[in-house]
RNA sequence: GGAGAGAUGGCAGAGUGGUCGAAUGCGCCGGUUUGCUAAAUCGGUGUACUCUUUAAAUGGGGUACCGAGGGUUCGAAUCCCUCUCUCUCCGCCA
């Protein structure tokens, strides 16, 4: 078993108190200049050196950046930064001198000093608007791509790269999981609709046991492999949603509350990457794998008339998310998207379903992905494969967002790497869970990977 | 929700207007000493931006940062305001 549990440093008091953080300002409103080790994305010095990767970053992902705005503004930062640092400089030399002034010269003194004091209070004003503007697109430049990244307009061009298991040829007429769960009464949505509204529903009697299930069985494949598992908060501040680039832009897809200004998560990837925010990690204590657990949140706005019937895309609904923070190594990056690609794999092998695994284009892949892979699993009642899973890699997008980094052994301090994927996520993957293991009389057997998670039950049963 | 106390470097902890990027101790790194280890002793030890040197590593200069933001002042860790967080007590609560 590794992880954090092992490892509890005290939090440095610095980081404790917020420091770290200050980078953001409250309200997500840019406030404070870049040069205090402000995150941005990208590194400011990579978009100066590399103008045209990024570009080419803009019009994969299909994503309007004013990149020359980008620049000019970077260069007003650094003229601006520099006649502020030389005022500020003769302000300090001889503002210390004046303390040894003979008292008759003082008052002369003086005056110049305070013409002075004026300059550069309006250096400082110049520079920090100018470091305001530049941060507030910085955080809209997209991350670039992996070459391997294949072309395409959106997810109907993603690239298959396997598939695993064949879909089951029904001997009878399948049903779909909503006329399974409502026939063994486990599930209703109809009720729900009229409580909660669209796109919610109540699992009930042996939906509830499964939902569990699943879940159980996620997080304990995860601790096997030695990820830390972790129940995290559901409501973040800005801060958080901003480091793990869900902010901005994403303003539409989250819930925020009323008052507290405070987000309720889409994903427990948002606390799990942002846990050891503004710290400074030892190398030693890499990687951090992590298995978040929580309900995830989403408003799904803009999503009317599509995927409207059962569980497949709903409001809100529990995951079990996989996390890795590695050092900033480009090989070791990749290897763990593959493993966290493997560990989805082998539990939809357990639990006997059908998928398959995309590289997902770059035209539907976000800002902040250097590289994403899904895997769909097999859903008899769309005839076709359903997204359950999403594994991105991030190179150090959101770290540096996050202010995550760490001391590597020559003591130098980097960012860190960041990746996520999917480890389960209900009720969406009961869709598949029900409909590929219904049987003609409207029973669902359940996979043997599942059943000591069930209490031993071997089969759902209509009642009666 | 009410009352109070507090926030300084990796950690502990000094510092109430200039000589403070910040004493001291611990930790860490390097040297000396030393059968080994330990001890002793000497030196070093933050982050970021920027200018300059360099092919680069690096070196040198400047600036910022003492919870965050703002104000007073020629000059703020130090004075004032606002906010955040932590702790204690009361209330409420699962």
């Amino acid at each position: 078993m590794q992880g954090l549990s092992h490892q509890q440093d005290p939090l440095p008091s610095r980081v404790r108190r917020g420091a770290g953080l200050r980078a953001f300002s409250r309200r997500g409103a840019p406030t404070r200049p870049l040069s205090a080790g402000e995150p941005s994305m990208l590194d400011i010095k990579f978009i100066r050196q590399n103008p045209e990767q990024v570009r080419e970053a803009c019009r994969r992902k299909r994503i309007h950046v004013d990149l020359d705005k980008v620049l000019a503004l970077d260069a007003v930062c650094r003229e601006s930064k520099t006649s502020f640092d030389s005022l500020k400089g003769e302000q300090n030399r001889r503002s210390k001198e004046l303390g040894k002034v003979a008292p008759t010269e003082r008052a002369a003194a003086l005056d110049g000093l305070k013409q002075l004091s004026q300059d550069v209070k309006q250096a400082e004003a110049q520079l920090s608007e100018a470091e305001a503007s530049l941060r507030t697109l910085l955080l809209l430049v997209p991350n670039v791509l992996d070459p391997l990244v294949p072309e395409g307009r959106d997810d109907s061009e993603n690239k298959e790269l396997k598939r695993v298991g064949s879909p089951r040829e029904f001997g009878f007429k399948p049903r779909d999981h909503v006329e399974l769960g409502v026939g063994l009464d486990i599930l209703d949505i109809e009720r729900a609709t009229r409580i909660a509204g669209s796109r919610t529903y109540y699992l009930k009697n042996e939906g509830v046991l499964l939902e569990m299930a699943v879940l159980r069985f996620a997080l304990e494949r995860m601790m096997d492999k030695g990820f830390t598992p972790m129940s995290v908060p559901h409501l973040v501040r800005s801060e958080a949603m901003e480091g793990t680039a869900y902010l901005p832009g994403g303003e539409e897809q989250a819930y925020r509350t009323q008052g507290d200004d405070m987000w309720l998560i889409g994903t427990s990837e948002v606390p799990v990457t942002a846990y050891r925010m503004g710290e400074i990690l030892n190398h030693a204590e890499l990687p951090l794998k992590m298995a978040g657990i929580s309900p995830c949140y989403r408003r799904e706005a803009g999503t009317y008339g599509k995927d409207t019937r059962g569980l497949y895309r709903i409001h809100q609904f529990q995951k079990v998310e996989q996390v890795i923070v590695c050092r900033a190594d480009e090989g070791e990056s990749k290897r763990w998207h593959e493993v966290i690609l493997a560990n989805a794999e082998e539990l939809l092998q357990a639990m006997e379903l059908p998928y398959r695994v995309v590289d997902v284009c770059d035209g539907d892949l976000g800002r902040p992905q250097v590289r994403k892979f899904d895997i769909e699993t097999w859903m008899p009642s769309r005839n076709g494969y359903g997204e359950t899973h999403s594994a991105s890699r991030f190179h150090e997008y959101q770290a540096r967002r996050l202010e995550l980094r760490y001391r590597d052994e020559e003591g130098k301090v980097r960012y860190c790497h960041t990746l996520n994927n999917t480890v389960i996520a209900s009720p969406r993957i009961l869709i598949p869970l029900l409909e590929n293991h219904q049987q003609e009389d409207g029973s669902v057997v359940i996979p043997l990977a599942l059943r000591p998670f069930m209490g031993g039950r071997e089969r759902i049963t209509p009642r009666g």
